[in-house]
DNA sequence: GACAAGATAGAACGATCGGTCTACCTGAGT
DNA sequence: ACTCAGGTAGACCGATCGTTCTATCTTGTC
């Protein structure tokens, strides 16, 4: 990956995360990042090539630091406190502005567009990974608490940057715990 | 209120939930209205006042619809049911493309612009409202409750446009009854 | 020393953005 | 009869949109 290359995507991530997509033109991205348009245009084709950059990279990021957390050495139950306390870190931090996924979404509404199936694939990838980690915490339907972990996360991104993000994140952190609590847990797994 | 400006809102409506509302420029409303620039500018000062015009419209139905089960002659825990169930309805009608609010807080990300202090308004009259919906319903501690009905919520209408919105929807409604059901009651009312 | 990749700089494209303007018409109220 | 709010029609504004282009320079690598 070339230094332009980088400058243009943290850039873009940057510009488009904090004001949104269509409010940010290229001009504003080249500017920013010191590039001059030809380069811009020759590392990303079009702006929405751009876009679906800027998404990848975010998802990336998340399915990383999943991935880690999965692989400390921590019970399934913890590991689903480890991913909900992820979020709610990135709720009080600096600058957060919700779910980059929703708002692209909320700005890309056709099923088709590229942006809008980056989003969609980002979704898919959280959910079933969810599912995983309440099969692995002994819960014999895992998917609709998983559903129900998601729909708690899309609430609390999508509200921690319109008001005071505290007592967003205790509540979701709280509505985590009770998702723990009173579910249906399988025959304990031996080592449990 | 002119048959014109009625024609401007309700097109005004159709194009920025649908496509979002950047994407959508005066031409088009004004066109799909069958309206001419001037008259649109005659009634909708800037673009923005149109945009207020159409949350505050959104909103007043809301309003509208919560006063009317609240008027109905049912318990404290139906009328919290009939809120959710309400918000169920909405996720599985044709066209429904997630929160208005939501999603215009995503493309007005300054809290400063009218538009996002249109959303904010709404959203705080919704979370008042629920609260007392709880309150009503003998809640000890109403807010928390109030607070987890509202994350749910957001969490339903964003993600019921990017999927098959059945399973979004139950587990929305099957989260509201077990926030009715492992919740702090106080002394149960003397009628309940 | 040749060559290609990647960068620079900047002009220019047509389209669309939100917004202003002039000019004329119509119908209801006083 | 007069006024005036509300409507039509359409030219026009500067700015910005995403995109393409030519032309030159640097920096390895073969």
């Amino acid at each position: 990956m070339s230094e332009a290359r980088a400058r243009l995507l943290r850039t873009a991530t940057e510009l488009f995360y904090a004001e949104g997509i269509h409010a940010v033109g290229v001009d504003r991205v080249i500017a920013s990042a010191q590039v001059t348009r030809a380069t811009m245009y020759r590392h990303f084709p079009s702006k929405d090539d751009l876009v679906v950059a800027y998404l990848t990279q975010a998802d990336e990021a998340i399915r990383a630091r999943t991935v880690a957390v999965r692989a400390e050495d921590a019970t399934p139950e913890d590991v689903v406190r480890a991913v909900g306390r992820q979020i709610a870190e990135d709720i009080q931090r600096e600058g957060f502005r919700g779910c980059a996924f929703l708002n692209a979404a909320a700005e890309y509404p056709d099923p088709a567009h590229p942006v809008h199936r980056a989003v969609l694939k980002h979704r898919q990838w959280f959910l079933a990974t969810v599912t995983e980690l309440f099969a692995d915490a002994g819960e014999t339907d895992p998917e609709p608490a998983a559903r129900h972990f998601v729909m708690l996360r899309d609430g609390a991104m999508a509200a921690g940057c319109l008001t005071d993000p505290k007592p967003i994140r205790d509540t979701f952190l709280l509505g985590i715990e009770g998702l723990l609590k009173y579910r249906n847990r399988g025959r304990p797994k031996p080592d449990g």
